[in-house]
DNA sequence: TATGAATGAGATTTCATTCAT
DNA sequence: AATGAATGAAATCTCATTCAT
């Protein structure tokens, strides 16, 4: 490893912080995940998380601000796909409601984050703005999706996103190791079930 | 109130418990629900919970088999007015989804049950039946409604019911007091897309 | 079993109590040894062991009891085999020696007991009585003992006496399972050497 | 009080919460000393007790180490004396047998510990290594005693020794505060038996 | 910045004891 | 006399957080 000065010493310590944190809180859950855990984990002492972090629950403000980074990535790379043909969008979809929960820990975090916005006022502040921008990003996806198909959306964009993002959240919690494939099935079954069913544009 | 026997009295000790750790358990989490504050929120003494249970987890169970008949009774009910013609038969599934998840807390509820299910192998145990039994019964509904409206489901009865309720618990993460109708409009919006997309019988 | 009137069964009820409760006081020592063990133990519910033991303590002063009388039993019989010629008095005491302790949880039930004594002035109260006659039975033992041998005790017999107590309870205490024997070895030993070592008469 | 380092001051936690735990086990029995009672004797939070110890029995262990230091001393400073002539050597037995047992609380603590081991498996693990190790540097003293005064050992001298241990902490419990004296008294007497009744070598 | 001993509050659980039945 | 649910106190242990180094 190269010599890092101190302040990509710093930042270094804080990143791993955060993974640490990230796979503490999926394993254990946000209140079972102890700072020890994670400080150890990352292998540092708890002081260094409180040198980074005022308090616990800023790890998970953290935690809000990569997984925002992270869905955000994913869905602006399917928009780009989504302005081509029809039979190309429908590909895109299904490779993304495939890998989308391929990861069961990302969706287990976000329903700790949701459940830990539910509870903590603090908390819900900051984070409920995540979901807003997050809802409305893929909302307008799907205007493009049916744009693009000829096809008029049955309901509100945003709720028609908002529905996914639940199913996929929902299925996350279901799904046990080995059934992460049925998730993208059933979204699959939805997905084309709300296209077929759309009256043509 | 009336005098009580001991067998009626022991009983009352146990559903206020089980009462009490129902909502102590949606307010705060299953974690954050102390076993002094369900006993304090039951108007009995902490030793007065481990009268009535071996462990703090023992009371979830409880709370599954409540969980349990009630949403098996939700079905049932349904299931009855199914077998009508179309028109009572959809009339019955728009107020099903309207009420299925009126109260967010039994979806929380049922969140936070999941989410000991994937961290705690002994309570996963008893919990995974639940769910079977549950998807399976969902399951014949969805098959009794596709045939009620001389359809094919266009895909496993059980895996359409399985992403309902998938939908129905990431819905109920999702929204905030006053939002629920959101969630009811939403099943809807999806369960008549797939009647509609679905090929004739 | 035999229809017991009301007197005999709540006789039946406190032996089975104090039974259970040496059973269990040896395996686990007092303090662990729960009033639910010992009841559940004996088959009674905690309230059977109020019925007849004021408190927790009080089952000790009735172990005494036994103890007392058992130890006196065994003293008895050697006393009257002392009085004998000296070849037979020195066969009885080494069968004494190596019966003595044959119980190792006799001698733990003893140290118990001591213990008990040495913290709780109530029960020192009670239980010290005990002794003083033990010991004093005991060294009328050994004077009878080296006036049958024709020798003269080489120290006060009581002290001799309360030796010989306190080596069998050390020894207890030091032999595990199957060790038993050496406790026997070294008494006789060391009541040996004593003998050989005293003046004539 | 000077400035401590921080290992200093680590080390200076630890010493004063051993010794409050010897105390206060030795008061009450390790049952029934509690991490409270240590920790506050000591001057500690209870957190202290568990950033110093991972457990409750895990401060048996360091009490142990330092009672078999303690112990092997004082038999190391009486092996010293015993390489001269035979009336040094007697006197200083006697005078090892007036001090040995003079601290009545260190025999009680053995007791507690031989307890322990009794019953706890974990436990027994280390403390019988100390065991063997305390009766054989015994049993060598035996042995040199015994040479020093011309005569051969009437038994195995490691079970002497034993017999000798055995015998102290059976005194130990048998005496209450005063009466310490007669414990070195009978120790004396049944040593010299041994002594004046064995064969020269 | 990072350390980690120490804190103080609070967690789950056990238990001697009481008391209505 | 016997039951066992319920109590209230106390046990062991965990943990977010602080602070001297």
């Amino acid at each position: 490893m190269p010599r890092l000065n101190r302040e990509e010493s710093q930042a270094r310590t804080k990143t791993l912080l955060i993974e640490a944190a990230r796979e503490e809180i999926i394993k254990k859950g946000f209140a079972q995940a102890s700072v020890r855990d994670i400080a150890d984990a990352a292998g540092f002492s708890q002081g260094a998380f409180y040198s980074n972090f005022p308090d616990k629950e800023a790890i998970l403000l953290e935690l809000v601000q990569q997984h925002q980074s992270e869905e955000r990535a994913k869905i602006e790379s399917v928009l780009g796909q989504a302005s081509g043909e029809p039979a190309k969008v429908m590909a895109g979809l299904e490779k993304w409601a495939a890998t989308a929960n391929s990861d069961p820990g990302f969706a287990v975090l976000a329903i700790e984050l949701q459940l830990q916005a539910l509870r903590s006022p603090t908390f819900a502040q900051g984070y409920n703005e995540l979901n807003r921008k997050h809802r409305r990003a893929l909302g307008v996806l799907v205007t493009r999706l049916f744009e693009a198909l000829g096809k008029q959306p049955p309901a509100d964009p945003v709720e028609i996103a908002t529905g996914f993002i639940a199913l996929g959240r929902g299925m996350a919690l279901l799904s046990r190791a080995g059934e992460v494939s049925r998730s993208g099935r059933i979204v699959v079954t939805f997905l084309k079930a709300l296209i077929d069913a759309a009256p043509s544009a």
